[in-house]
DNA sequence: GTCTTCATTGTAAGCGGTTGCAGGGCTGCT
DNA sequence: AGCAGCCCTGCAACCGCTTACAATGAAGAC
């Protein structure tokens, strides 16, 4: 089906029949309805690809993701996905599974597919990537990995703040050895994460101790976080995850042990998911606003569509949101 | 950046920048590498809209989901995706949060784009919807929402057998009064799994007792469903889940009300999602293997391209696995 | 009754690629 | 040297839709 075949159904011109179809108020009423009818009788989809190819805009905005399994990223995708639909706007989504080279990829097809806005809510980054999407004069939105110039904006979480808040109220629970439990990711926010951990222990120096265990983002891999953790000697009085993602498998490899949280050891999470309330115990985390984020990421994009003075750069602080997996050390 | 001007800072026409960029070998090796130089110089992208249009094929299938937040579907995504990608293809995902406007919303935005091929993993559905897609000539692969005629496939489970399963393991177990929680979705497959509770429940005629409670497909909503199963005054012995995700907010309620699993109550869930590993307790559920049905939806779509003989229907049996959320009755 | 004006609709030139067909340059053969 | 034949390229039509501009006809102005 094309528009030209609905055109002849309802013997007018093609221009007529896009008219109608854009809802152009030009149309006569009559003439409206009978092109109306014509294409519901021909179950007429417009080409959406000839379409924004003779407009020169698409009213898609790409959004890339490192994980879709982690609620995190697929929090900040809905907002962004509801915000956008109330513009008329489309979202494509793709995920990087943390791999640069999918990064790349999915970079190069929304571009390809002529984004209008490109949002990258990943942790993993390539400068080479920056670049290509300054060059390509797409407006940008960074979650986190900071880029510079352009028509982009960043969203970034004051990591430290986080990380600080919530070493620093284990510290006053007591703990003095404490470990991270994180993933590889090739750059930020983990390794930003990791760093505000870090960062925060350094605060206490000699009087705490502290280690690092980095696994993959899941679940499992936050018990193998523990496995690694444990199996070292090394022996926390409280774990802080990089995310609530991989605590949920701190918290069972925990039990699985026969450690007994928070009795035996404290565990913090990171984001706030849903999910954190429902684990058992409710876990203990830093709230960052994923719903605003996505909000955020498509108001910049947009405006810098309209090209209006956009904010270059959000700061957000994470919020200690205190639930049943942390107490008093032993 | 067109096609065009990488033609003419290569100084060849744009037929010849066209093949060395589709890896038609016809081109001298010379000339390639001039014309790829060219194009890395410029930071050049094809338009992928223009290039669909004008090859009259696409290189993308489409994907409507239910619900990114249930770990389900996104399994299921990612196999398709992961199948996709390495046919040279790539996925447009929509998701419909069980709205049917959003269903047909996707559907059209997905023939607009010209996908090769649809795969509708949802639990809603509108026999509109289904005339639609086939009227459009795309092939389809429907899981559990059946579609007949056209080049359709579909893929489900037997949810009945499931159920049965698993309320024969709790009747064993000694269990009599047991209770289902669900949610609302136009259709199948969660009409289908209660249904097919209830079905499983008659087996038993007058010696167990049943109930069913509706809410939303979440944590929450699992949670909700709890509250009015309790409120109500019915006192099961075992709660059976419509899936995984919601069982995860039963089972906190359950705590909070200081129920105890499955010392109290026995929960089962329906899924298998990795979760239900790192529920505490965890959670006795039947598997779905998720990715065979995203890979098997690929294949189906593809098949039908080439015109093979395709298997029209795939039917799958869900296993029980038995973990510690369920237990002898009281 | 004639001319201007406005509301509608049509004409046709792209948008950025793909691709069938034609053509130019070389090679190898007689 | 002359010619067939193969490589490699270029030409140009077309994919389906948008849109500036032209054209049509009816209504209002004088």
């Amino acid at each position: 089906m094309t528009l030209e075949e609905v055109a002849r159904r309802a013997k007018v011109s093609t221009a007529t029949v896009s008219r109608v179809l854009n809802n152009l108020d030009v149309v006569r009423e009559s003439t409206r309805r009978k092109v109306l009818q014509a294409a519901a009788a021909l179950n007429y989809h417009p080409n959406l690809n000839a379409r924004t190819l003779a407009g020169g805009k698409s009213r898609s905005i790409g959004a890339i993701v490192s994980n879709l399994s982690n609620p995190f990223f697929v929090d900040v995708l809905r907002a962004l996905d509801a915000a956008a639909r109330e513009r008329g706007y489309d979202v494509l989504i793709e995920h990087t599974d943390y791999r640069v080279t999918r990064l790349r990829a999915g970079v190069r097809s929304l571009i390809g597919k002529r984004a209008a806005g490109l949002a990258l809510i990943v942790s993993e980054m390539d400068p080479a990537v920056i670049e290509e999407i300054r060059a390509s004069g797409l407006p940008a939105v960074y979650y986190d990995v900071g880029a510079a110039g352009g028509k982009t904006t960043n969203i970034r979480v004051r990591y430290e703040t986080g990380m600080q808040r919530a070493v620093q109220y284990l510290y006053s629970l007591g703990h003095r050895r404490m470990a991270f439990a994180g993933h590889h990711a090739a750059l930020s926010p983990l390794e930003v994460r990791k760093k505000a951990f870090l960062a925060a222990m350094k605060r206490y120096g000699r009087q705490v101790q502290s280690r690092a265990a980095l696994s993959h983002d899941s679940p499992a891999g936050g018990a193998q976080a523990v496995r690694e953790l444990l199996g070292s000697g090394f022996r926390p009085t409280a774990i802080v995850c990089v995310n609530d993602y991989m605590a949920m498998g701190v918290l069972r490899e925990l039990r699985a042990r026969g450690v007994a949280v928070p009795g035996d050891v404290s565990v913090t999470g990171f984001d706030n998911i849903e999910l954190a309330e429902f684990t058992n115990p409710a876990l203990t985390t830093l709230d960052i606003p994923r719903a605003a984020i996505g909000r955020m990421a498509l108001e910049a994009l947009l405006q810098e569509e309209g090209s209006e003075t956009a904010p270059r750069e959000v700061l957000l602080d994470p919020e200690l949101v205190v639930r049943d997996s942390t107490g008093p050390a032993r």
